[in-house]
DNA sequence: TGCAAAATAGCGAACGTTCGCTCTTTATTC
DNA sequence: GAATAAAGAGCGAACGTTCGCTATTTTGCA
């Protein structure tokens, strides 16, 4: 790779700038929620949980968290019942765990992080704002996936924490813009609207993706389409 | 009302000149599946099916449709387990009857029928395919987003059925994209992209209606919104 | 029109099964 | 051999579904 992240804008340069790797990605789970994990031992610790998150999305993608047994999970898993309650407490501990950490682990880093990546050029800034946001919502794609799919059938409080999760992202981004149309003569767009319109684009992107692979169109076309399409509508 | 759909482009008129009321809706479906239905006297029948589907659309939003129990159906109700079960021969029944009928009592309608109202005139039949699009979704609001959360736990043939519908309307609408192309001199956007994007849009508005409610957006600034988004994408 | 008889609609307790979860026992690791 | 992890039989509750019954409405005959 020639350049680098943002002046490169490849999803290979972002996860470089940002590593948000997959692999990584349990352990960092793990200590998170150490205190409420039975299991002490690191290595079978990160390497089951690593196991128990990918079924239960998997599962769960399927016929939904609800209709995912816990049996379901256990055989899906080669872990026991008595297995899997050494890491959970009760099965929505999955559901919260899942809504924590990506609360906090994402939050409003993407944000943040390309601010201080692009320092003053407003424009590279929004653009780049958006391409972090597709190519975040694909490396979580799962995670998002379950986000979206079950807050509505999750406890109160979690609910709120997913609800929570997507103002928020609508709000950073909707500043963004805002502060990409102050250095501009037009403009009387919505700034909040047309944040949910980029909003709704990439949850597309992580709900449907069966329908853009079919159609052979890469996570960094998309980002592309994506950066067009909010510029069009500024 | 002075003037009448297409002309006149509020949901008022749409709604006279389609009459998809959501009085009558249950009246149809009654009829629609009354060979499956044990109960045969139609004023029963219509206003048990009406109440059913209610309570089924508001307890499945709430807690999905596994989450609901066929006790959280009954109490609500207040038709008894045995009731239920005049209506209906299981719990994926009441998924069936909600996908079949909506595939077949929405499916391609909005395009031929906006398509024969708007007649040679392109741009209001794309700006009225458009408006017809929001508005359906609008009336259809919990049988779409039923249709939408709860397609990929259904059964095989009903997710199929479900995601058929959704495949569908892209494909329509990106024909009554690359026809207003067609009589365009630019345009060189993948209109089944920009198909798409208006979906993931007219798919916000009736899985988050909370948020636009709370920020004062009426259905109608809704569409005309969509049609100018369109309009900047072509 | 009035009344018995038939047909239909609604009810709710009970069935077998599966659920989330617990707890004692066995296996693994250092 | 002490401590930790995994195992899986077992628990009570709740699930979808069934079925014998009651209540209501319609029908047939005077």
């Amino acid at each position: 790779m020639d350049t680098l992240w943002p002046e490169n804008s490849s999803i290979e340069s972002f996860a470089e700038a940002f590593p948000i790797q997959a692999d990584s990605l349990f352990r960092e789970l793990y200590f998170y929620f150490r205190s409420q994990i039975k299991v002490q031992r690191e290595e079978p610790a990160i390497r089951n949980l690593a196991i128990i998150f990918k079924a239960t999305f998997k599962l769960s993608s399927q016929k939904g968290f609800h209709g995912m047994s816990l049996r379901d999970l256990s055989s899906e898993t080669n872990i026991s019942m008595g297995g899997l309650y050494n890491y959970i407490s009760c099965k929505e501990d999955l559901a919260s765990m899942i809504v924590e950490f990506v609360g906090a682990r994402i939050g409003g880093q993407i944000y943040t992080d390309t601010a201080i990546a692009t320092g003053n050029n407003i424009e590279l800034k929004l653009d780049q704002t958006i391409r972090a946001l597709v190519y975040t919502a694909d490396i979580f794609q799962p995670w998002f996936f379950f986000m979206f799919m079950e807050a509505k059938n999750m406890s109160p409080s979690n609910r709120l924490r997913a609800k929570e999760f997507e103002l928020r992202a609508i709000k950073n981004f909707g500043a963004v813009i805002t502060e990409y149309q102050e250095g501009k003569v037009a403009g009387d767009t919505d700034p909040l609207l047309t944040a949910s319109t980029l909003m709704a684009a990439v949850e597309a992107w992580y709900l449907k993706q069966w329908h853009y692979s079919e159609n052979k169109i890469t996570i960094t076309d998309y980002a592309d389409y994506c950066v067009a399409l909010t510029r069009k509508l500024l």
